[in-house]
RNA sequence: GCCCUCAUCGUCUAGAGGCCUAGGACGCUGCCCUUUCAAGGCAGAGAUCAGGGGUUCGAAUCCCCUUGAGGGCGCCA
């Protein structure tokens, strides 16, 4: 048993967002390679915006990706593991957080700022019309406590700021990036604790990952600005800070970090169109991510295997959905025919597709065309015609194919020897529709052609005979009958 | 404006001074297979390694500058 512990400690302010759930996965991969403790954290300490509606949402499209967690909250209700709760909020309420602020306090190390949202608002305004840097100018940093019993009088709700050190340097060894440092007269006295009470990100994060003992932080890119003034939090309190590694972002097409704007971006609307899990782990893992031989694909544990943080690339990775649905298509074509109907079953009953057909027959018919398939919403599309009453014409189908002059003919000859045909499976049926075409002096093709336009009503399709044959007898001679008489 | 980060085919990337006439994957083109569409097989186009200076016998790889892109500067996380 190692002492790697890492987290994943998303905000409930939404669906499980693609790129959080990178996050998620780097995580997840480096616990289960180190053989270490994958956490679940809940940070809602945003009373405006976090919902629990979003934390169900977390909790399922974590379970439907297979990231297991163990420690956390559980779904179903009570919590797994000794550092909880994992809730901020709930910490909140227990105090958690006001302890250490309270002993910042009394360090000097932090101060009450009477400051309020407008006016702060106003002097970041001012600043940018000045071509300064829009931080907290430090108005309430050497108040007196009478100063503060007079605002306090006006009835002005404090919050409470870390006090950055004037000088020196803070810095880490970013386990992807290296050595980065700031200048810490460079940082602002960032609010720990809002008027509410409630901490904010930057102070609840550092005392919880201490508390919860995290070895390793590894989170998105867009936090760097923020690591200096948790690890000053960190020396403040007298802690060591764990190891720290920072992902690079994953872009939309437009060069800008993913977002809504760049259409699905969430974990759930990409499970609505037929992505599996699997799949959008190998993708995630190697947007950012690579083997030294490049592999592409990981079907197996390989992916746990493999992973090394020392794999991270340091420049941001572009989300490439036309990689992401190949790589789809290639999970598929391995799956075998009872996993695929399986993962398909949802997609065919929401579209009421087959669900008169007994499981074998669906089971053969979804899998006849298998290696087509690159999302499984478009299973329900590509095999309804095999359910129908009779065939949907494409016309375009019809103008090529059924204007031939030999059409109407074939058609009605291979209707009448299908009827009589002994064994109505694809060896007889093909070898009946040679012997044909050779008795008629006509190509496969001119034959093959009507025929599949007739039982399917287009172009393209599964292999011919197979199709005919799951079709049946009967369905067959009644679209055979209906598309002869459409030639012509 | 200030701070931070990044920079190899269109895209994801391999590459840690000579194995690089820069490798793989997606996509693209052509051919083969074939009753269609796919899948598969084969072949190919595609990167003067952002630009410019160094260091070195030798640089995609090390250093500096420039440029470009992204992120941050919230009582959001």
């Amino acid at each position: 048993m190692s002492n790697i512990r890492v987290r994943f400690a998303p905000s409930p302010t939404g669906n499980l967002h693609i790129g959080s759930a990178r996050t998620a996965l780097f995580n997840w991969l480096f616990a289960r390679r180190m053989k270490g403790v994958f956490i679940l954290r809940i940070e809602d300490t945003d009373e405006l915006r976090s919902t629990d509606e979003s934390t169900r949402a977390i909790f399922s499209a974590l379970r439907w990706l297979g990231l297991d967690w163990d420690e956390g909250p559980v779904p179903e209700g009570g919590e797994l593991g000794a550092y909880g709760p994992y809730f901020q909020g709930k910490r909140a309420g227990m105090g958690v957080y006001r302890k250490y602020s309270d002993q910042l306090m009394a360090q000097g190390m932090a101060y009450r700022c009477y400051c309020t949202p407008a006016e702060l608002d106003e002097q970041r305004k001012r600043a940018q019309l000045e071509k300064r840097p829009p931080k907290y100018e430090g108005t309430c940093r050497h108040l007196t406590e009478a100063q503060c019993r007079d605002l306090e009088a006006q009835g002005r709700k404090p919050v409470i700021r870390f006090r950055m050190p004037d000088e020196g340097v803070t810095a880490w060894n970013d386990l992807i990036r290296g050595e980065v440092k700031f200048e810490n007269k460079l940082l602002y006295d960032f609010i720990m604790v809002k008027a509410s009470g409630y901490p904010t990100y930057n102070f609840a994060c550092v005392i919880d990952d201490h508390l919860m003992e995290m070895s390793h932080i590894i989170r998105g890119d867009d936090h760097i600005s923020n690591t200096p003034l948790q690890l000053l939090v960190y020396k403040a309190l007298g802690w060591t800070p764990p190891e720290i590694a920072h992902l690079s972002m994953i872009h939309g097409p437009d060069g800008t970090k993913l977002s809504k704007r760049h259409g699905a971006t969430d974990v759930q609307a990409y499970e609505a169109e037929g992505y599996l899990p699997a799949v959008i782990r190998n993708y995630l893992a190697l947007l950012g991510w690579s083997t030294p031989d490049s592999q592409q694909l990981f079907t197996g544990p390989d992916l746990i295997e493999k992973f090394d943080i020392a794999g991270c690339q340091k420049n941001p990775a572009m989300f490439d959905p036309v990689k992401f649905k190949w790589m789809n298509g290639e999970y598929i074509r391995k799956l075998t025919p009872d996993e695929l109907l399986d993962m398909a079953a949802p997609f065919l009953k929401k579209a009421g597709v087959g669900q008169n057909a007994d499981r074998e027959t669906l089971k053969k018919i979804v899998a006849l065309e298998q290696e087509k398939y690159k999302l499984l919403g478009e299973i329900p599309s590509l095999v309804d015609f095999f359910f129908k009453d009779e065939a949907e014409f494409d016309p375009r189908a019809v103008e090529k194919v059924f204007k031939k002059p030999e059409a109407k003919k074939v058609l009605a000859d291979m209707r009448e020897r299908y009827l009589k045909l002994a064994d109505f499976n694809d060896v007889s049926l093909e070898k009946e529709a040679r012997d044909y075409a050779a008795s008629a002096s006509l190509k496969a093709g001119q034959v093959f052609h009507p025929l599949r336009v007739a039982v399917s009503g287009r172009t393209e399709g599964p292999t011919l005979f197979k199709m005919i044959e799951y079709l049946g007898r009967d369905a067959v001679s009644k679209r055979l009958e209906r598309a002869a008489a459409l030639c012509g």
